[in-house]
RNA sequence: GCUCACGUGGCGGAAUUGGUAGACGCGCUAGAUUCAGGUUCUAGUCGACGCAAGUCGGUGAAGGUUCAAGUCCUUUCGUGAGCACCA
């Protein structure tokens, strides 16, 4: 192809359109105090997700998103909305660090040059973002919020009355009003234990690859997702995020969004929130119980053992002279094992007896305790009562260690099933006095309500969700806003101190053990009067929480987001992105957004009200794109051979946004035909090989078969264009320019439409024709700049033929079709196809029992 | 194992929401233009039978509902994604 003459001067008119919006801020958008704004124009923001700027620039999964929102963000300027379209970098995080451990220069250094490829390439690309309010959360300006949100944080509790984030001070109020004489650091510890932001000592995924701790989202297979390094349990004191006190509104509180479906059951699983009941077993003769959790509080009567989670504290209590050893033994080979060895061994059940027994509250029998590493301590309360009849994991391990299985439950339609089957569904209760006959649901109620009338549980709720582990042992990330005093206590800086920029480190490598980089800058690290400063760092999550705010008032020095700016533009109208975001980034967002909201500091309760995730973008070969498979396209080259617009196009015409779909070159040269074929229709080629305006465009009316094409088209681009249907828009173009490409006669109004229609999907062509025709019929063109231009409006009464052609079926099968008037009575169109030739031999010596006629489509005779 | 998506030509994909299956593009075939290649233009392109008009079959498989099913229901097979002892 480089090789070939160009089809049309792509190479030349792309930059030169660049360049002009560059210069004239084409697409600089308002907030509402500013000069100029219109306060009658709708507001619509769409966002993409912004990216991390790797040294490898953009791959062509990239565009595919920001495309997307690029159309729909010029056409509804063409609509008058005032539209938020902007982008920015993500910047902090793991591989500029390794690049820069690895290659011995500064990350800030390579995150500069990495943007600046970036955005070079995103210009190369014609997209209409307002670069005025690019963001970067490497930049003090902007991490200075991020610090300060987290300050905010620390500074709130959960009330669970008001089921929102509150001012701390209105807890440490009431602690003193309902516990006036206990001592300070009494007071100070329940506080510090009630912060959304708060220190806890549990055992997190440490990397030693990576030297840092990651969330349990970062742990794919006992591996750390980025690199794939061993990762394994290690207790440390760690900054965590109190996101489990929002699981209940983080679920109940999707249902009004407009997401894919897929990605709400997404985050619901993650969450995992299972209501049911804590039922106390009691220890007798130590005045001890064992709480357990459990899903089906009516199957207690089928509870023939209870489990503890080999961890659990009340182990060494229960567990019987003689069954020490073993039990000891069994610990330590389950403490050996790492979380991966643990899971994998889950094939077969393994556990011991502790010769210890619990009372089954709801009829006083005995219950043997076993220990079992297939009871996590990380759940519920890390013991739980087991009912093999009705859950399979129970009744595995008690078939394996020969224990009693007791049924409970019998099924809707009657079966009593044996002990030889395990019957998880809801069914009648049975074998259980206070409950036999109930269903399921009755069952568990009357059941919760009778232990809590007893004392012996309540009602309960549990999640999956963990705490938001939140520190990392990293240099290149925020510095946390915190000091240390001499007694270990923690302190907030105070908001004037922020931003809390990180020392320049000649030496940022990790230290190889749990110590923070930041622990090397000794001068940095002490802060005034003995105090001692915070060295871990916030993970990548903090800076993407929250971008989305400061895009609407970047420049704002005194408060990360103004009143009037998030009351105009939030919420996201459309937030474009990967599912590989489906839950973390989006789920953190929501957390941090809520928090925000019930502060006072944002309008709204979320922060995107419409999600769409574009589907991967696959090599030629129907892999996965990877170096190592060499199957990578490069957008660079794709612009270079056919022009941003092809690469626009290509990535819309491929097929539906949201689903998977392999790279095919030769596509891209078929949409770069029908530019190429767009462009004759306006252009035709000298003699000297230079190009100018074909005479065949001409201000004359079209005809009515183009005029019903021109309101076909605008029709269909429209309502797809609505519905992200970007695909089968840029086919009804190609309809129009194969029906105008046969035309001797081009009308100017009609082409004029078709390039308006065409410009949010292919900028630079449109405008450089536009400009053309502009000057060949200046007192045809109004306005200047299809980009400030209004979108055309369809009329149905072009899209109505005189004659409609009408399908004739017999029995469901089409045997003919025939023309009819469009005012043709029902009764006239049964005659008429009734009596057509081809017809008759179909129901000759039939019945017609029923005709059907379907207005303006088809005529059904039925016959037999 | 569980949950959710999806199965339509040689390929990417269309199909008013139950109403002409295969729009549009790629590829392929033939013709025109060209010294030639490329480009461009025209025509054809689901399968079987037929010179043709046409007939029959056809949306992973099997049933069902309906005048009418790619579309709705039941069962089943396959592919992809997510979760994975969450009590």
């Amino acid at each position: 192809m480089s090789e070939r003459r160009k089809q049309y001067p792509f190479d030349i008119i792309e930059p030169k359109w660049q360049n002009h919006w560059d210069s004239n801020n084409t697409f600089k958008s308002l907030n509402p105090e500013d000069e100029g704004f219109d306060p009658n124009a709708p507001k619509y923001y769409a966002l993409d997700m912004f990216p991390y700027p790797s040294g490898q620039g953009l791959h062509v999964g990239h565009p595919e998103g920001y495309t997307a929102t690029d159309i729909l963000c010029r056409y509804k300027r063409m609509l008058g909305f005032n539209v938020l379209h902007p982008m920015g970098w993500d910047a902090f995080g793991l591989p500029a660090e390794q690049y820069a451990i690895e290659h011995g220069i500064h990350p800030r250094e390579t995150t500069e040059k990495n943007v600046t490829y970036f955005k070079e390439q995103l210009k190369s690309i014609g997209f209409s973002y307002d670069w005025d309010r690019e963001i970067n959360t490497t930049d003090p300006d902007y991490y200075k919020w991020t610090q300060w949100i987290f300050l905010k944080l620390y500074n709130s509790y959960f009330d669970k009355d008001e089921n929102a984030a509150t001012p701390i001070e209105k807890l440490i109020e009431k602690r003193i009003a309902d516990l006036p004489d206990e001592t300070e650091e009494e007071r100070r510890n329940y506080i510090d234990s009630q912060r959304l932001a708060y220190i806890d000592e549990v055992a997190v995924n440490w990397c030693q690859e990576l030297g840092t701790v990651l969330a349990n989202e970062e742990v794919v297979d006992g591996k750390s997702e980025r690199g794939g390094h061993p990762v394994e349990r290690k207790p440390m004191r760690q900054w965590m995020l109190r996101i489990t006190e929002y699981g209940d509104r983080l679920i109940d509180e999707l249902d009004n969004l407009d997401w894919p479906e897929g990605i709400k059951a997404l985050q619901r699983n993650w969450i995992g929130r299972s209501e049911g009941a804590d039922v106390h077993f009691e220890l007798p003769g130590t005045g001890e119980k064992i709480t357990v959790f459990t899903t089906r509080p009516d199957t207690l009567f089928g509870a023939t053992y209870m489990v503890l989670a080999p961890e659990h504290p009340l182990v060494d209590q229960i567990t019987s002279e003689d069954q020490i050893s073993a039990v000891n033994e069994y610990r330590d080979k389950v403490t050996s094992k790492s979380d991966l060895e643990r899971t994998d061994l889950a094939k077969e059940k393994t556990g011991v007896f502790t010769g210890g027994y619990a009372v089954n509250p709801i009829n006083g029998e005995d219950v043997p305790i076993w220990i079992a590493d297939y009871v996590l301590m990380t759940y519920g309360t890390g013991a739980i009562m087991a009912v093999p009849a009705h859950d399979e994991r129970d009744f595995e391990f008690a078939k394996q260690f020969e224990i009693d299985i007791k049924t409970v439950v019998q099924s809707d339609t009657g079966e009593t099933h044996d002990e030889s089957i395990c019957f998880t569904g809801e069914g009648i209760a049975i074998n259980s006095p206070l409950i036999d006959g109930l269903k399921t649901k009755d069952a568990k109620k009357t059941v919760t309500n009778w232990l809590s009338d007893n004392g012996f549980g309540n009602k309960s709720v549990n999640f999956k969700l963990r705490d938001w582990l939140f520190s990392r042992q990293r240099y290149w990330g925020e510095p946390f806003p915190i000091v240390w005093d001499k007694q270990g206590n923690h302190h907030p800086l105070s908001t004037s101190e922020l931003p809390l920029v990180a020392p320049d480190l000649e030496d940022f490598k990790p230290t190889g053990d749990a110590k923070p980089p930041l622990s090397k800058a000794v001068d940095w690290i002490s802060y005034k009067d003995e105090f001692i400063r915070e060295t871990n760092t916030m993970p990548q999550w903090a800076g993407s929480c929250w971008y989305y705010l400061r895009y609407c008032d970047p420049k704002n020095s005194e408060q990360f987001i103004s009143k009037e700016a998030d009351n105009y533009w939030m919420n996201v109208d459309l937030y474009v992105g990967g599912t590989e975001h489906a839950v973390l980034h989006l789920l953190y967002s929501r957390f941090w957004h809520k928090v925000l909201n019930d502060l006072g500091y944002v309008s709204t309760n979320e922060p995107f009200q419409k999600l769409i995730n574009q589907g991967m973008i696959l090599g030629e070969d129907g892999q996965k794109m990877s170096k190592s498979r060499g199957n990578v396209i490069n957008p660079d080259v794709v612009i270079k051979e056919y022009g941003a617009d092809s690469l626009r196009l290509y990535e819309m015409f491929m097929g539906p946004l949201e689903q998977v779909k392999p790279w095919s070159n030769k596509g891209v040269e078929g949409v770069h035909r029908f530019l190429a074929r767009v462009w004759r229709l306006f252009m035709e080629n000298t003699q000297e090989g230079t190009w100018e305006i074909t005479p065949q465009i001409v201000d004359i009316r079209p005809d009515k078969k183009q005029m019903k094409v021109l309101h076909e088209t605008i029709k269909k681009v429209t309502t797809d264009i609505e519905s992200m249907d970007f695909n089968t828009a840029i086919a009804q173009m190609m309809v129009f320019t194969n029906a105008f490409t046969g035309a001797e006669q081009r009308p100017l109004s009609a082409m004029k439409t078709f390039l308006t229609l065409l410009n949010p999907f292919a900028p630079h062509i449109t405008e450089e024709l536009y400009t053309i025709l502009a000057n060949n019929f200046p007192d045809k063109c109004d306005s200047s700049e299809l980009s400030v231009s209004t979108w055309p409006n369809y009329d149905e009464k072009h899209l109505i033929e005189d004659e409609i052609e009408i399908v004739v079926q017999v029995n469901g099968k089409l045997r003919d079709k025939t023309t009819i008037n469009k005012d043709a009575s029902e009764q006239d169109i049964k005659d008429q196809c009734q009596n057509l030739e081809k017809i008759k031999p179909f129901i000759d010596g039939l019945t017609i029992r029923k005709i059907i006629v379907v207005p303006g489509k088809l005529v059904n005779l039925v016959a037999n």
